[in-house]
DNA sequence: GCATATATGATAGTATTACTATTATATTTG
DNA sequence: CAAATATAATAGTAATACTATCATATATGC
């Protein structure tokens, strides 16, 4: 068995993009260079005009690959949780009992983001954090309900129905796997970013990663049968 | 004792408008017609100039009031954790035994939103709305850190301490009562959203509110001495 | 009742954003 | 080497996010 997979492509809806920019040289540096511009102004004042500038190309050609920033912003947040399901497989391989795979499912989804050497044009750390305070704002608007309809949000979903199915493999029972999943994963985030900016909303323990911690007793605790 | 106040006035950090808006009636107008556009047409799309109209005034005159559309949504996300304290306060008073007080917090904080009846020119469901999808804006961008400094979290941040305190009065011992109340808050934010437009990322049960009964248990268990 | 201050309205103007369109020039492929 | 395709260069538009100025209406102080 491969313990490894050279040249992984992660599959991303073709309906957020014009031109697939795996495709491309160019496609690729209009993603490795947007997740670096994000990063530093943030999603609201980042333009194409600006990432033209820094990739030194023109707005003409980034629109070739995508209508606009929110589909591109679509783009990285689809990437995202399909190597974060595609990190799940791999960590879960050969754990066969439910309540270490889903522990391991909690850690994975919770811990601080490393680098992944598979994917030069990407930085998943720059990625992570991008994720982290702006990935709502594709779900939080007015689009919702078409780009739901359009399977958007299929990646994000399937990541938590995963989870939730080794939820219900411990307790048959229990009445709010999704809820409990989706909360786990919002909630990582959430901490995350007050620990950074707004501590009093939350708890920094000494010697421990608080959040993991939390979110996995969260998790055994809420489950276990009556 | 009253049981009841009227005419409250909620106080709002002065640095978030140029004149304070509660204290005319084009004021007020703004208020009341923008959680009605913002709640029609979300916050992006929300302009100054599009406000105008909707109240046949003048961008200049609403320039007046708030330097820019941020610092509306802030007023409106100040507003409401300064309505919820007020809500909470009212709502805990006479009950004495914490764990009950922890329970009333919860019910409070994720319960469906009704109407109150003591702020005329503001719709509490519609404004609830808008917090709900809107307000992590005014925290996940790059003006947290001055946004912080000067203050306009700490009416989230208070609230988050008062329930905080009641959980270290139930159990001292407890390492994370602030990321369980954050958790809590953003949590069942996030459900309602899904319950309405994503719901394969939550969990429906009949006859019951599952989102309240969910994070009630959540705090319960958590909290638990070991 | 009148002067004065203040609030609001009307209008104009600017740089930037979020695109669309057209044409020219490279580069790849058959 | 021709044809197809990708990219660059340039121009243009409506809307956005403001700022500035001046006129007019309304409130308040004496």
């Amino acid at each position: 068995m491969l313990s490894f997979i050279p040249n992984v492509k992660l599959q991303i809806n073709e309906i957020v993009y014009n031109k697939d920019p795996d495709s491309s040289e160019l496609g690729k540096k209009i993603i490795k260079e947007s997740i670096e511009l994000i990063y530093e102004i943030g999603f609201e004042d980042f333009t194409f005009k600006k990432l033209s500038l820094k990739i030194k190309s023109t707005e003409a050609s980034i629109y070739r690959y995508f209508d606009n920033k929110h589909s591109l912003l679509h783009y990285l947040t689809i990437w995202y949780w399909r190597w974060m399901e595609y990190k799940l497989i791999f960590g879960l391989a050969n754990i066969q009992n439910p309540e270490e795979r889903l522990i391991k499912s909690i850690q994975i989804l919770t811990e601080p983001i490393t680098e992944d050497s598979n994917f030069h044009h990407i930085n998943e750390i720059k990625l992570n954090k991008i994720i982290i305070s702006e990935s709502a704002k594709v779900y939080l608007n007015k689009n919702v309900k078409k780009d739901n309809a359009v399977g958007l949000f299929l990646p994000y979903k399937e990541l938590v129905e995963r989870i939730s199915q080794i939820i219900i493999e411990i307790n048959p029972q229990y009445k709010y796997p999704h809820m409990l999943v989706s909360t786990i994963i919002e909630g990582a985030h959430y901490q995350r970013y007050f620990s950074e900016y707004l501590p009093k909303l939350t708890d920094v323990v000494k010697n421990e990663d608080a959040i993991t911690t939390f979110y996995k007793k969260m998790a055994i605790e809420l489950i276990k049968k009556d």
